[in-house]
DNA sequence: TTATGGTGAATGCATTTGCATGTTTATATG
DNA sequence: CATATAAACATGCAAATGCATTCACCATAA
């Protein structure tokens, strides 16, 4: 997990082509645009803010005793899933893992004993993803710091119409 | 670099206590009340949209046969420290990276020969890092890169309103 | 001055990730 | 049907990360 970013001092290289002799007035399309300024400072922002919160809140469940993140994820997808389960290519879309990085965690969710592998009676090369008991009882006891996590770090921080606002912009940044 | 989450299901474990028998009237702070359910999915979006902008970023760098954006930023701070470099630990905490990560993210550097490590002369301990001449290079070829990185996935799909409120709202959650 | 504790940085070892490839079964095509 | 191609999942090996510890030097105080 690395990330942020710092680039305001290369934004000098841009902004020379279109810009200079502007063919479209002012409604040119931001496609053709060069980056603003304040696109490289948001960018970075987000960058930092975002890695920082994880930071914060997987040092809060560490501290706790608890494993990391994706295994919360990958057992609530399951848990969410119903008695069906998940075969595992499902789970990794959701989880936006790679395959060989969801083959490995679902090894260690099954030795640990939160998930259970069972063969697909459909498809011979396939498999169905199910959670424990034991699964399901971690998502109770970690829910609780996991929720004072993500509440002091960030929902504290943020009012009602910046949560509104935060969330429809990041909805217009899923493809 | 493993992150999202999905925790929608879990939000009825909450809202028991505080919230039940209200003590404070309409002007309960927000770090007593529970999260709310626009808090959680503000939260998980958050999470998963950076995820997944990190991650077409450092594609279509990679693709572009450049290394990963660690050493982008790092190689940036160096050139903006200027002529009297940084100190490893003053690098680190600019980019938030673990002691003996940066340690080693250094050495690559170091053997890529994008940066020089030199015996600090104030602290026996210590050392200072410099950008080279190629690190110089280096950043130059990947920002048009980056930049158009940003724009496709970012900075197109948003409008300069979206840009400056997202960077309100994250610069709250800086702490 | 010399113990003592703290800071800056490196490193051995275990875990995790990345990448390429392998294995098995399903599906498409002649 | 036979064969080729693709999908689902696993795995060997290399690179990166996390963790604990170590080493060297600095600062301070008896």
């Amino acid at each position: 997990m690395h990330l942020h970013v710092y680039m305001y001092a290369n934004a000098f290289i841009v902004n020379v082509d279109a810009t200079a002799l502007n063919l479209y007035g002012a409604h040119m399309p931001k496609s053709v645009e060069n980056l603003s300024d304040d696109d490289i400072a948001a960018w970075a922002r987000l960058v930092r803010v975002s890695q920082t919160l994880l930071m914060q809140v997987e040092t809060g469940l560490k501290a706790a005793g608890f494993p990391p993140l994706p295994w919360y994820d990958a057992l609530l997808e399951l848990k969410r899933a119903g008695a069906g389960g998940l075969r595992p290519f499902q789970l990794q879309e959701r989880m936006l893992l790679a395959q060989y990085n969801l083959s490995r965690l679902v090894d260690r969710l099954v030795a640990s004993g939160y998930v259970a592998r069972l063969p697909s009676t459909e498809d011979g090369r396939g498999q169905i993803l199910n959670i424990t008991k034991e699964g399901r009882a971690l998502l109770r006891r970690m829910w609780p710091t996991y929720r004072a996590e993500i509440q002091a770090h960030f929902a504290e921080r943020l009012n009602k119409r910046e949560i509104r606002d935060l969330g429809n912009i990041l909805g217009k940044l899923r493809e």
